[in-house]
DNA sequence: AAGTGGTCTAGACCACCAT
DNA sequence: TGGTGGTCTAGACCACTTA
């Protein structure tokens, strides 16, 4: 048997033991992501100093940092130095630089301005169900919305979401939102959605969508499949795009990842 | 005036005086990537350890590590316990998960097969001379592959790069290399590409890509117009790729950068 | 056994913000 | 002025690799 190390060791000892499986500070980035997906810090609010959640998960500064550090890559929180740490917002800036990525042909970043064409609901079709992770035949919303770039329309969204998340969810709800889309997921729902997976193919207009964007039913437009994922990496939204490419394009930054 | 502190700090002082401009981690990662870029550790080959590092740089062993872990995340560096820190090389895996990004529409990532289809040079158009930050009119090489993904043709690409920083590249060096196409700017040319970013639209086939795609002429792809850049953002290549999508996709991970 | 990266702690000071 | 995040240091031990 060891004798009792001298200095920080032994506190190390005692308040973690032997780290063999998870490191601690990714423990403690659990407990963070824990708290947040049970809303016990609100989108916009400020987290307990850094300095009380150290104490709080009985870890040094250093390790409750490093939990942060992640969580704040991941844009799940937002440090603002002299303020405080928040949990990150879906304002027009996180929806322009994170989950939009259509720009102008000359590389400017624009706001859409989304317009619900349709909103109904109906059963979830299997391959639905299953990226949604819900049973076969749950009820869920359809929305459709034409985007608009500058006044003028260049994608058009067709979104499911699981009825049963989203309860009371009505048209008038959602066309009176303020802010963005996942805005309103955000704050009236409490679903967060962090990362989002997209798959980019081609695919030719039908009519409904052709007249839409103004073009003719069968023009080649870019398809974007996005499933929304929330803490946890679950499933919250998906989201069919077509997209008008004439004027505009995907951006895509590779090696950053 | 203040006393001498007593403990880190003093020391904290003498190192680093007022740290008012950048972080000294920032300057430390500078230098690190000023050494790459002049070649002092060649892909693959270890880095000195953190301990050496830190001493050569005058830093502590956790700001050499903080300047590292950004080059880690942007995967320039590769950190392997108990072994070493490595110049990460362009192999098979970083660029079937850092640079390709099309895979079949079931998910499964497929590795490509280049074959050159073209090989010549002539001089930069104006786009292209300031895309890739040279003068007007300098030449380049122009280089056309096909990529097959499980021996059938999938894409087409057009690679454009300044024949200046690229001497003797000659079609038989380039069909003959061994590994991936970065590799070869790699160790041939110590011209390390560490970043990219695409931008992805709805193009028609001309009769020349079409005959190679198995497609008629006319039929819409996806066209990814992709620069790929050095340290300090520097150009290296320009790539436009023809996709067929009919059994494969683009993926794109959103929120994670 | 020696060397490397990985984790954790403790404490100091700086820069910034609100009051 | 006091609180917050941001940077930097110093040192210990753990996990892993290599010889």
């Amino acid at each position: 048997m060891n004798a009792p190390a001298t200095g920080p060791d032994m506190i190390d000892t005692l308040a973690t033991g032997i780290h063999t499986a998870a490191p601690l500070y990714k423990e403690v980035k659990r407990l963070l992501t824990q708290g947040l997906a049970a809303g016990e810090w609100q989108p916009g609010e400020a987290l307990p100093s850094e300095t009380r959640l150290a104490e709080r998960f009985k870890v040094s500064i250093g390790t409750l940092r490093k939990a942060v550090d992640e969580l704040v890559a991941e844009q799940v929180l937002v440090r603002q130095q002299g303020r405080g740490t928040f949990v990150a917002t879906h304002g027009a800036n996180r929806m322009l630089f994170n989950f939009f990525h259509i720009v102008r042909t000359d590389g400017a970043r624009v706001l859409p301005d989304a317009q619900v064409v349709e909103f109904g609901r109906s059963k979830a079709e299997a391959g639905e169900a299953m990226r949604l992770g819900l049973a076969a035949g749950e009820r869920v919303l359809r929305i459709r919305n034409l985007m608009r770039l500058e006044g003028k329309p260049v994608l058009v969204d067709d979104i499911v979401l699981a009825a049963a998340r989203f309860p009371d969810l009505t048209e008038r709800v959602f066309r009176e939102r303020e802010g963005t889309i996942y805005g309103l997921y955000q704050t009236r729902y409490a679903i967060n959605v962090v990362r989002a997976r997209e798959r980019l193919r081609v695919a030719l207009l039908e009519a409904g969508a052709a007249r839409l964007l103004g073009l003719p039913a069968g023009h080649p437009v870019l398809e974007i499949n996005r499933t929304a994922l929330s803490y946890h990496d679950r499933p919250v939204e998906l989201r069919r795009s077509l997209v008008n490419t004439a004027h505009h394009e995907y951006v895509s930054d590779l090696g950053k990842a």
